[in-house]
DNA sequence: TAATGTGAATCGTTTCACAGCG
DNA sequence: CGCTGTGAAACGATTCACATTA
């Protein structure tokens, strides 16, 4: 059984172990990973060893086989299809971020409600209205929603993922969604972060646990 | 001491609590808070109970008096001043998210490598070339950094902003930093967090502790 | 010798159970 | 009687210490 937080730092290590083998680059140890992530050698060991032995014990890893060996455990072989709501600034960006398709990542889908304000001969993706969610999600199997819409939208936008099957949300709005148990959501409140990053700074007691 | 959970949880109660507030709700109790913010009410409780004792034993809490109780326990009476470096899609949509002014946070300084590609004129905040980032800071006594520059630029940005004194960084780039140990950064990696959702929800191994 | 892999110990957080208050 | 506040217990994650292997 995987702990969330080792889940957590094996997708980190997948993004530094990417760039690591485009560099050509044939061996990594624990330690240089340490490096490379600011996690500690002894939790990256233990979070490799949570899913069985790579092999090569006494030398460090081959790069390669690492990267593979954890996309396989984490069952990261097949692309992931993700959809979003809400083509503002932030939802443009995610969209146009290079860094998801070497990630297998890949957004395929784009929602907003004001699909004509948008230049959709210029997006590199297929744009559609919102009250389509639903059925493009569930036509197109997306697994993962991204949320990037006003607040006030954001439930009924989980809604219609969810009814068209969605499985995982990442939330980027403010609002606290309510879903099925079956479904997971990860929330990115960058107020909160804000908030908690001026608290730390300011405050001599919270618990610095580097 | 408090737990750097704690501090997050109760960061994300201020922004709850200030929309509970502005909604002129008079009482709330650690139940109703459970429901708007997805927390137990036990670890409410016990994360309030962390500061101090707010009042109010045996009744519910006055919701604007907790506001303001934690508000003042995690020193956060004055306004966080905050600059970000990148102005590109993600850059803009943080400058013009209308959500932190009312949390007490002011993004008054923006920055770029390329500030001639943009429309200064259509900023509604001061922007500068990146090499003004350790002046600016310095001058303007910028608490908190953003980082929304590529990949990379991050070390470099985060090493201008050290060196005009800030002492928190909220990172959205993929990169990581080496900061001094007074520096403490906060990551969002947005390509990680997918590949964290992807295993989860692929992958029945992992331990969900809701 | 330099590295991994791992049971055991430690540490921190959450949950429980309940005393006490309005 | 519903709600808060809180020691104590339970739980989960990280770190330690070290046996093991190239």
């Amino acid at each position: 059984m995987l702990p969330q937080p080792s889940a957590t730092r094996l997708a980190r290590l997948t993004v530094i172990l990417t760039q690591y083998c485009s560099d050509s680059r044939r061996k990594v140890s624990s330690k240089t990973l340490s490096k490379l992530s600011g996690y500690s050698a002894t939790t990256i060991r233990k979070d490799i060893s949570h899913l069985g032995n790579p092999g090569n014990n006494g030398a460090g890893y081959d790069a390669s086989q690492l990267l593979t060996f954890i996309r396989k455990h984490l069952n990261l072989t097949e692309p992931v299809k993700a959809g979003i709501a809400g083509i503002g600034r932030l939802g443009s960006s995610l969209i146009n971020y290079p860094g998801f398709s070497g990630q297998g990542i890949e957004i395929i889908a784009g929602f907003d409600s004001s699909i004509n304000k948008i230049e959709q001969s210029k997006s590199t993706i297929p744009l559609f209205p919102s009250h389509e969610i639903e059925n493009e999600t569930s036509r197109q199997k997306l697994e993962l929603g991204i949320i990037a819409v006003p607040k006030e939208e954001a439930q009924k936008t989980a809604d219609r993922m969810i009814a068209g099957g969605i499985r995982g949300i990442l939330n980027f709005s403010p609002a606290t969604l309510e879903v099925p148990e079956k479904v997971t959501v990860r929330n990115l409140y960058v107020a909160e972060e804000l908030i908690a990053l001026a608290t730390q700074i300011r405050c001599n007691k919270i618990r610095q646990n580097k």
